[in-house]
DNA sequence: GTCTATAAAAGGATAGAC
DNA sequence: GTCTATCCTTTTATAGAC
């Protein structure tokens, strides 16, 4: 039929886009594929003409929350000033990226939730998360040995708390928490 | 009936060791009651004699086990000793805890989970957690001003850390941030 | 490609016998 | 308190019309 060649492709990126959102602030296992579809404007019967199940969803969906995220919109190249790693602490310790006014990193928000899911998910998870730590490695210059452990350390921290602050019952818990990780973090970029 | 009079305090036990491990490896959502109770030795019809729900059998299964994980074991009274907060990590970042060969601690295993579930579950994960940063923060004998920090810091490197190397598809990127954790973690022990 | 309708299975929860 | 049997809802996935 006459349908815009496109059509298919803007049709699949509501898919992903509605199934980002409702994976990051419920978790895979507690969102349906109807909803999923509802919430992208479709009827769930035509969720299989663009993926073969559920768990081919949250890979494909993975990756393309990860593109979207933050931390990958980040420039590439970028000036030697490590202001710009202080930057991105500050914006992803911060409790709005805990109640999810910002878009959230399902790095964090889908940590636990990967891990009890297929090889397709994990890969996902796994090159977007060498991303991150690509990034914060490149933005400490001036590091000497403990460079690449101190990368990995701050996007533990990074990824731990906010996924703790967001279990936690109490939000004065929770911005402490995110608070104390920004200081400390920030500590270990700028002393040699 | 003749039944000893810790009959049904046993039973209740099983059930939580069973919930506790099942849910630790998989997640909450994708167990079932059914799985619970026959791995307990028990059939699912009695599952409701003990727990009125599946999410208060969460709560309660929650608490059981921070009760029996490692940290929670530790001694409440210790020496002066910043080795005792290092031989934590050591044993916490290790490859074993990822691969759950030893009892997994369920603030890092559940930590996303916690956070989709209702209150009662996030409440029991907010006491563990607190006894946890209570616990580092008393190791902490060699620090000023920054004290309350490292520890919160410390918490979430190693919830974090454990967590990430879980979802990781490869186990050596998994060591690499499990020893990074260690080693920066550390240095935030024993630096004034 | 998307729709409606339905199959088929899983899982939470309850009833009643012992 | 635990068992077997069953209800009922949700959910993944498929079939067939347009």
């Amino acid at each position: 039929m006459a349908w815009p060649r496109d059509h298919k492709e803007k049709s699949r990126n509501r898919i992903l886009e509605s199934a980002m959102v409702l994976f990051s602030s419920r978790g895979f296992n507690k969102v349906s594929i109807e909803e999923v579809m509802r919430n992208a404007d479709l009827t769930h019967g035509s969720f299989y003409s663009h993926f073969k199940s559920k768990q081919e969803l949250y890979a494909e969906a993975f990756k393309f929350a990860a593109k979207k995220s933050a931390v990958d919109k980040l420039p590439k190249n970028f000036e030697k000033d490590d202001r710009v790693l202080e930057k991105v602490l500050e914006k992803y310790l911060d409790f709005k990226h805990v109640k999810q006014d910002i878009t959230p990193c399902p790095l964090t928000f889908l940590v636990t939730d990967v891990a009890n899911e297929e090889a397709g998910v994990r890969k996902a998870y796994t090159q977007s998360y060498n991303r991150l730590v690509a990034f914060i490695n490149k933005q400490l210059t001036n590091e000497g040995a403990l460079r690449k452990e101190k990368a990995l350390a701050i996007s533990a921290m990074m990824i731990g708390s906010v996924a703790i602050a967001r279990a936690l019952e109490n939000k004065k818990t929770s911005e402490s928490l995110l608070e104390a990780c920004k200081l400390i973090g920030t500590g270990l970029i700028n002393k040699k």
